[in-house]
DNA sequence: ACGATGATGAAC
DNA sequence: TTCATCATCGTA
């Protein structure tokens, strides 16, 4: 079942954790690539020094700023492409960047393997964008969620040392 | 350990 | 208009 965007709404420390054990859906032509997100992080508003909002609106960090459920996709390091769900309240800017799944591990991977480029930026998640994600397993009873520090973020203070990336572990139990 | 590779945002 | 900085990955 496809997850609306209503999912999105609410607390992104709440939220990206519940991604884990769904299931990434990408239209490709008459088939579905389909991979289940086991490694998330949650990007926490413009305090969160770690974000890019942290530095207020700008066109890359607009979409954060909008309704939850649409996609925030960005370059780095001049090659890969990071594939992010915006999550929250219009104006409070927030987002899960889904950083691996069982199949493909790595953000920039990932991208690659769906075919995810800029053109899905700030699109909806859903049917129509070729882009979703559905519920798949539940991971409430018998997975373990291991919290770590974001990869990559040394240069934001004490914000780099919150335990905000999330990461399945063990088998899945349907 | 390091280079590839280009958009971004801040400074000038 | 320039410049440092990247939410990475493959090769060494």
């Amino acid at each position: 079942m496809l997850l609306k965007s209503e999912f999105f709404v609410g607390d992104v420390l709440k939220i990206a954790p519940e991604l884990l054990g769904k299931v990434l859906v990408k239209r490709d032509g008459a088939t579905d690539i389909r991979m289940v997100i086991n490694e998330v992080e949650a990007y926490d508003g413009e305090s969160d020094k770690a974000c890019h909002a942290s530095r207020g609106r700008t066109p890359r960090t607009e979409v954060m700023y909008g309704p939850a459920g649409h996609w925030y996709v960005y370059l780095v390091y001049g090659m890969h492409y990071m594939l992010n769900i915006v999550t929250g309240e219009i104006g409070y800017p927030s987002a899960v960047l889904i950083r691996g799944t069982f199949e493909v591990s790595g953000p920039g991977r990932l991208s690659k393997a769906l075919g995810v480029d800029m053109s899905f930026n700030s699109k909806e998640s859903s049917g129509t964008t070729g882009l979703w994600i559905e519920d798949g397993y539940n991971i409430s009873s018998s997975c373990k969620v291991e919290a770590t520090e974001r990869v990559g973020v040394d240069y934001a203070d004490e914000w780099a040392k919150k335990p905000y990336r999330f990461l399945l572990k063990d088998h899945l139990v349907s």
